[in-house]
DNA sequence: TAGATTGTTAATCGATTAACAATC
DNA sequence: TAGATTGTTAATCGATTAACAATC
């Protein structure tokens, strides 16, 4: 067992932004920035953006700053992202396709070796080369083909169950679309994109500002 | 201007949780719970749910705890869902699509009053007997019908171009899917899902736990 | 009333910011 | 070298937790 200490969530959500703003300086052939500049666009303070790159490293370089492509390399090896995943995905719903075609779209690493879906009309239909396959045969799909992530996107009803049968599959993690907080062994990596309480955040900030502007 | 202190960011991602969390005890048919009970269930402290709940109000009973049905209504109230809003989707491919159906088959008061893209061959469809108008009719058809919320479904490109429209149009809240953060006005609120940072997010927990048991 | 549980103040903890020595 | 900027320690701030008086 490792002795690192725990990253903090706070960090956690911050580091794919990093990844996000650098890709966009490299894009723009920008070679180096200081943690100042970088807090000019990202809006996080000098201070912070060294502390959170130092939780990880050395990456900086004194009187001179950071180099953009390293610092970036370096960050997607934090996230885990110098390698492939094997993925699937389960419900193939409006929600399930954008975020298949996203995936696809992108080729960011993130393989989607197969779909599930119980309507049987889908099934054995194909979405970017990929075919739709019955729930039913999910669990052995994962163990045989070792699938890393699970991504569900049915509703909240067959959710829990799905990821069941993928942790029983044996994957490393989750992405959760179901507005339900799912029950998963802790070895087991779980986001959820809860887009009813994104919804329900927003009209709590729109009405915060009418009520500022009384 | 009201002098309400500001309600932290963490509290507002808390809210719509408690209000799922309601939803569900008041579907069991559960009359009351006390903070301890809903700290068992929700994962927060019983202290953390009190303080939360009294930065709005004092919705409790000494000695006997919290009525489900008031405390829902209540934290709907502090939602600002306890009215409707008009909104609009800019980009139906899958994604805008997804949102749609969502909004459309939970009924939230979130009423979709029209879909818009750039795709000629989309424009003059209906999904869910909504039209699809051209990109260009947006800002107009903001201010006639009055639209509250715009959703960016489009890609990264054309984000702040339609953001700008919809802030022109007098929109005052934006629902934001492109992987871009957006320059609005400090007046408009900004909900932003990213999903690739979510995903990346999720790559990182992956690696974290297999470092954790070497 | 007695027991239970809230509302609220006080204490603690963790995250952010400031400051500055190290060093390129 | 001198100036700039990091890496890192110390100070501050805010959020969470604990404690308990109020009260139903």
């Amino acid at each position: 067992m490792s002795n690192k200490p725990k990253v903090s969530n706070a960090i956690i959500r911050r580091l794919p932004r990093y990844r996000r703003y650098l890709g966009v300086l490299q894009n723009k052939g920008i070679k180096k920035i200081s943690s100042n500049e970088l807090s000019e666009i990202i809006g996080y303070t000098a201070s912070q953006i060294r502390q959170d790159f130092n939780t990880f490293g050395e990456f900086g370089q004194q009187g001179y700053g950071y180099s953009v492509d390293y610092l970036y390399k370096e960050i997607n090896k934090i996230l885990g992202l110098d390698r492939e995943y094997k993925t699937v995905i389960v419900g193939v719903g409006h929600l399930g396709q954008a975020v298949a075609n996203y995936t696809y779209y992108y080729k960011i690493g993130f393989n989607i070796m197969g779909l599930f879906d119980i309507n049987p009309e889908k099934i054995g239909t194909t979405i970017n080369d990929v075919e739709i396959k019955a729930f039913s045969e999910l669990e052995d799909f994962c163990k045989s083909e070792g699938v890393d992530i699970g991504i569900i996107c049915v509703n909240s009803e067959g959710a829990q169950e799905v990821a069941d049968k993928l942790v029983a599959g044996g994957v490393k993690g989750i992405w959760n679309f179901a507005p339900i907080d799912l029950e998963i062994p802790k070895d087991v990596a779980l986001e959820s994109v809860h887009l009813s309480d994104s919804l329900h955040a927003l009209s709590f900030m729109i009405k915060s500002m009418n009520a500022e502007q009384e």
